[in-house]
DNA sequence: AAACCGGGGAG
DNA sequence: CTCCCAGGTTT
């Protein structure tokens, strides 16, 4: 821990750098709750720069708490695409429905309430509330993990439960009195943009001289490695099925359900395939899984190259095959399945693999 | 404690 | 390629 002499050090530094290098935000205009929720639950495990285009034409169609209540799901889904983690508006649309009906549109203001929401857990709500409303109140993330590690020289693997324990009591206790809320900004600020985990630019640290990683040069070795993710090669087909309907070409699209992943994401049908076998094999495999899974009967011809994609801990190889001569007529499906137009597949929220097909074959 | 959930950017 | 990102929820 640091003793008091270097945390008054630590606030009166890290508030005069901030205030100096603070970087243009949209959500850095106007500090409502709301307005910073949003940037919040965007935030999560994405990066800024990721984030800033969403965030303006997210907060440009929903203004407020209301305008996103009474959304349609698949809309605030569509203003996703691409974000990943789609829980995320999921939840957050489930959340501002919550705040309309029990909180009478007014986006809660005491720590309990916000922590109640679903997808906002510890770190969420006491961001939203010290940088809204200027709440004294302790974040833990990403970029503050990092910095207080190496602040405090720890050795061992800072996510260890008990290791979480203290450092979310020692962000408690160097939260200033005032500008709470700048102060955990600027923190994460700092962790993100000078105290990087690869790039450290300890040279424009404004807390050196209190650091002990720095000191001792210890940068590569604190925080210490979490155990890497190892990918599993999965190989999948994409059956792109189309038929003429009403003067137009239409495709066989279906939206993922609760029990799997992009859930409410439309994609079209996808089938785990044998790689090993050669394409015109996987092909008359196809028609049969086609043919039992929706009543539909197709030739089957690959096109183009495969597209690799990478999820959670899968690295994906995605080989698509266009259908021709269909016959047949389509089951009725457990998951919701449609024929759409060109013009309803853009409007539609697609996975970005599925968004990929519609723009490359289809586009 | 570990798995799950996505996708993109940086090096 | 690998690592990481303004995490939360479920198992």
């Amino acid at each position: 821990m640091l003793d008091s002499k270097s945390k008054t050090t630590l606030r009166r530094n890290l508030l005069r750098w901030f205030d100096a290098n603070q970087r243009d935000l949209p959500w850095r205009e106007n500090r409502t709750p709301y307005r910073i929720w949003v940037s919040e639950i965007m935030l999560q495990q994405t990066q800024v720069a990721t984030v800033v285009n969403y965030y303006r034409r997210f907060l440009e169609r929903f203004p407020t708490v209301k305008e996103l209540a009474a959304a349609e799901q698949s809309e605030v889904l569509k203003l996703w695409e691409g974000l990943g983690y789609y829980r995320r508006a999921r939840q957050m649309h489930a959340a501002a429905i919550e705040v309309v009906e029990q909180h009478d549109g007014q986006f809660p203001t005491d720590f309990d309430s916000v922590l109640a929401l679903p997808g906002i857990g510890r770190y969420t709500a006491g961001a939203i509330l010290s940088i809204s409303l200027d709440q004294k109140l302790p974040i833990l993330e990403g970029n503050t993990i990092r910095l207080y590690a190496r602040l405090l020289g720890m050795k061992s693997d800072p996510r260890t439960s008990a290791n979480q324990k203290i450092l979310w009591e020692f962000a408690e206790s160097i939260l200033p009195s005032q500008r709470a809320g700048d102060f955990n900004q600027a923190l994460m600020e700092l962790g993100s943009e000078v105290c990087k985990p690869k790039t450290w630019q300890c040279a424009a640290c404004p807390i050196q001289n209190i650091c002990p990683t720095f000191v001792k040069g210890l940068q590569a070795e604190i925080p210490a490695k979490g155990r890497k993710i190892t990918y599993e090669d999965l190989y999948e087909a994409a059956l792109l099925v189309s038929r003429r309907r009403g003067g137009q070409q239409r495709w066989l699209v279906r939206v993922c359900g609760p029990e799997e992943r992009w859930t409410g994401l439309w994609d079209f049908p996808r089938y785990q395939i044998d790689h090993r076998q050669s394409a015109a094999t996987i092909a008359d495999s196809l028609q049969e899984t086609l043919a039992d899974r929706t009543g539909l009967k197709a030739e089957l011809t690959v096109v183009g190259k495969p597209m690799r994609h990478a999820v959670t801990k899968y690295r994906i190889r995605l080989s698509c095959f266009e259908a021709s001569s269909i016959k047949g007529r389509l089951k009725k499906q457990a998951t919701e399945t449609r024929w759409c137009a060109i013009e309803e597949l853009r409007q539609l929220p697609m996975s970005v693999t599925g968004r990929k097909i519609v723009n490359r074959f289809l586009g």
